[in-house]
DNA sequence: ATGTCGATCCACGATCGA
């Protein structure tokens, strides 16, 4: 059995339901992962995602802020869903598939600007978040899992646009990346899109300020797949939707694909 | 420091978050 899924940074699901059912139509994959949805669950456009084969959804949501949803055409069941960081915040949801395999969509919090939590309470947030990640992955060892979603943090050199330039911006900095990296050994998690695509500048966000996105090119990879050891072998095909960084009312966020083969 | 988006409501402009 195989199967394809996408994680997306939607930035409100509703003002962009246009563009999700573009991509559901246009690349139609079997699981779609969104972040920053924005919206209550009872107030995502489901009917317009069930016309085109999406009868599926597990989902958190609060008014205004945050929010994370899994699309399916295929059956889920409701797998959890963790307040880490007790933010009070919809962050995570997990589902899994009828084949075993459970998916994890996070949304991390961004930190805000200044990394140094004795002056910016969302930076020590965002540390405590990932902190709590790392002790839930280490205290179960997670099976059959995938994890995907806006991680918020570039850690490669070649996952941003200018290493040096970036190593005092939230997002890129040594702390951060050491903390991302502690929360991925503890679960074992194998990076897809670099296991596929291991060499080269790669991004999934462009800011909305830059003038000309696609010229200047200053992007970051923030938007992770991630798989546990007995399924790793199975992922390939990653790829990045970079041109829906193009289209209308778009994210800033574009689409991470990866299939698996189980 | 700047820039541009989206959601909210003491709601049509200011504020917060990214």
């Amino acid at each position: 059995m195989s199967f394809t899924l996408a994680t997306w940074n939607i930035n409100s699901v509703r003002l962009r339901e246009p563009i999700v059912c573009k991509l559901l139509a246009e690349e139609g994959p079997d699981v779609l992962c969104l972040q920053e949805c924005k919206s209550p669950v009872d107030k995502i456009p489901l009917e317009q995602f069930a016309a085109l084969g999406y009868t599926h959804m597990v989902a958190e949501g609060q008014k205004g802020y945050n929010g994370v949803a899994i699309l399916s055409k295929l059956p889920l069941e409701a797998a959890g869903a963790h307040d880490f960081a007790q933010l009070g915040h919809a962050r995570h949801v997990a589902a899994k598939l009828s084949n075993g395999v459970t998916i994890h969509n996070f949304y991390v919090p961004a930190g805000g600007d200044v990394a140094d939590r004795t002056v910016n309470e969302k930076f020590g947030q965002k540390m405590d978040y990932l902190a709590q990640m790392r002790d839930f992955f280490h205290a179960d060892a997670p099976q059959k899992s995938i994890l995907v979603g806006d991680l918020n943090i570039a850690p490669r050199t070649d996952d941003v646009w200018d290493h040096k330039k970036m190593l005092k911006v939230v997002s890129h900095t040594p702390v951060e990346v050491e903390a991302l990296s502690q929360t991925q050994d503890a679960g074992k998690w194998v990076d897809i899109t670099r296991q596929d695509i291991p060499d080269g500048l790669l991004y999934s966000w462009w800011s909305y300020r830059a003038k000309d996105w696609d010229l200047a090119d200053k992007g970051r990879r923030l938007d992770h797949i991630w798989a546990t050891p007995d399924i790793s072998n199975a992922g390939h095909g990653s790829r990045v939707i970079r041109a829906a960084r193009g289209w209308e009312k778009p994210s800033d966020h574009v689409p991470v694909f990866a299939t698996f083969d189980l």
